[in-house]
DNA sequence: AATTGTACCGAAAGCGATTTCGGAAACAAG
DNA sequence: CTTGTTTCCGAAATCGCTTTCGGTACAATT
């Protein structure tokens, strides 16, 4: 290979000094148009690429956006993070910018991950995925005063970037499409109020108690761990709590309805048929599922693309309020709803 | 927030040259023992931590690995990415470096974001992974002359770095599992081809065959792709090939194991009593399906531990042949497979 | 024709480390 | 007491790029 070509010697090659061809590059206004024109042909021609570490080194920012993979045993498991990961990574190959992705044992750990990756310049901004409602992370970014955005809302999140699904209006959706199929009795597996999602969620069902003139059933209102084991159990709680069963089931994640699922099946019952069940994220898992199940999803490659855009547009200067976006999920339907049959 | 400390402000505190502040801290053998002590007090005092990019910039080493999220679709689907890549960032904590994660829409994009990394100099080395028996990837690096590892091995991998289950010894385990369980007619479904570890995995079953002197029938060993879709396939053709159908069946991966267990529900019969199942990788939706997938496994976070060490091992100067790992699988029984009894 | 602008590029100082080289003490040897 | 070695630290160059500050050449103004 020949040797790399730095901007010592593309300037030598033109007869210009560093100084003026790195103004061309980056047009810089005092440089003439012709001699700029000639710049970029002889960089193109020789194969130039600027060293990032220099340039790093000389402007003082990172170029750099960091996400800091969460504690395993907090968030059940994480398909999550390759789509994510692919998205935030399209972001950044767009404008060059590098993609640094460090683990942690916990919630302090990520946070002292955010410290050091600040302290050593190696990060210009941070995504951070599952938030809470209260989310320490959010609070130690904030006094940090680093750029970063969050992938969910918390509860104080006027004054900072987020990108959410409307979590409320998705299971709404899902309850008219339950309630459309001929559903009256559903009851509803929820998860730990610590999660923002969690709790509009739970909003968006009793959004369509409401609409549909139905009354909340205390018995067949649970609540759940993330995990299949807890929905599991959560379901047999249901089950055992009156004569009388539900016909569908709402879950607050795909992997707890899995385990709901699992319980009506240990029960003698066929899910999907005898009680039919809506989950929510989408999960490859939910179409191996027996039966396929049914979801509402927001595509995780997208999502990661727009978290990246938008946390680049807060590092350029952008006040975080105007970088809030909420999108809506769409129903995946496969084969865990069936219209209600009277028994 | 004090303003960070570089060299320049503890050298001054110290009352020393920067030169001497840091061959202090980095052991060179010309600094008195007394003086490095007092430089490194006060570094931990004032809370020294060294530029990266600055050093980066200095050394020339970009003290950062990368890895290149494969195509999706080439792969079926990658739970995979998280777990390998929290192996790989403990291994970088360690030692102070970062991991730079891009993603791929092809192999060959895949080779050129080798090159880009290379030539911008924002990589000191690469894992790929799912290596095929003969990988472009691989040439590619080698003729690139970058330090790299692969997670599993190529055909022509003796003379790089590589980590791998010993895919042979797995499915002859596996095979002596079902053996013992008092089967006999055992089918297998395999994988294409071009991926290294499918013939390996082919010829345990074969080891498994001859050891208890049976013989291959053509009618019960399918071809799938990686796909649940494909595993059912194939498991039908299977279940449609005679009158006699098999009491156990080893299958390439857990996805291909959850769709033949499929085909098999979908005739009628219960998976993991009617016929027994075994799949390979471990995958947590194994643990979901009906009946749970029993299957061989090697734990994908510290896969990933090793492989970042190993890699660092053969950036410092190792020689790539002696940094080859082969680990076994270990069996993790869930209720997919069952003794055998006479139907 | 003298003066004020404007356009454009060169020179040089960083950015924050590392690393080579040289020289002044301190020590040993003759 | 001189000469030769070590020991240990300072000085300075370097990594490759950015950015500020002047200064020259030429056009525009009066």
């Amino acid at each position: 290979m020949t040797d790399q070509v730095s901007l010592r010697v593309l300037s030598a090659h033109l007869g210009l000094t560093d100084g003026t061809v790195s103004r061309a590059l980056n047009d810089y206004p005092d440089i003439a148009e012709k001699t700029r024109k000639r710049v970029k042909a002889a960089a193109l021609e020789l194969g130039y690429q600027p060293n990032p570490t220099a340039r790093r080194l000389a402007t003082g920012a990172a170029e750099c956006i960091a996400y800091v993979l969460p504690a395993k045993s907090n968030h059940a498991n994480e398909p999550f993070a390759g789509e994510l990961l692919s998205g935030l990574s399209n972001a950044m190959l767009k404008r060059g910018w590098d993609l640094n992705i460090t683990s942690a044992k916990s919630l302090e750990d990520e946070i002292s991950q955010f410290k050091r990756l600040v302290a050593t310049k190696r990060a210009s901004g941070f995504v951070v995925s599952r938030t809470l409602s209260n989310d320490p992370r959010v609070t130690a970014l904030k006094t940090l005063g680093v750029p970063f955005i969050t992938h969910g809302r918390t509860r104080h999140s006027e004054d900072h970037a987020w990108f959410d699904v409307d979590n409320q209006a998705a299971f709404q959706t899902a309850y008219r499409h339950l309630n459309r199929l001929g559903h009256r009795d559903i009851a509803y597996i929820g998860g730990p109020k610590k999660y923002n999602f969690a709790q509009l969620r739970f909003a968006g069902f009793q959004q369509g108690l409401q609409e549909s003139d139905q009354q909340l059933r205390r018995e067949w209102v649970e609540q759940s761990r993330l995990t299949l084991a807890d929905g599991e159990k959560a379901m047999l709680r249901i089950l055992d709590a009156g004569t009388h069963r539900p016909s569908a089931v709402l879950c607050i994640t795909d992997m707890v309805a899995i385990g709901a699922m699992r319980a009506v099946h240990s029960r003698g019952l066929v899910p999907g048929k005898d009680i039919s069940f809506i989950g929510y994220d989408g999960l490859a898992v939910g179409s191996y599922t027996i039966p396929t199940l049914t979801t509402m999803t927001q595509p995780l490659v997208e999502a990661g693309e727009i978290l990246g855009s938008m946390l680049l547009d807060v590092i350029d200067g952008s006040a975080p309020k105007e970088r809030q976006l909420l999108v809506d999920a769409k129903l995946v339907q496969r084969d865990s709803d069936a219209p209600w049959n009277e028994v």
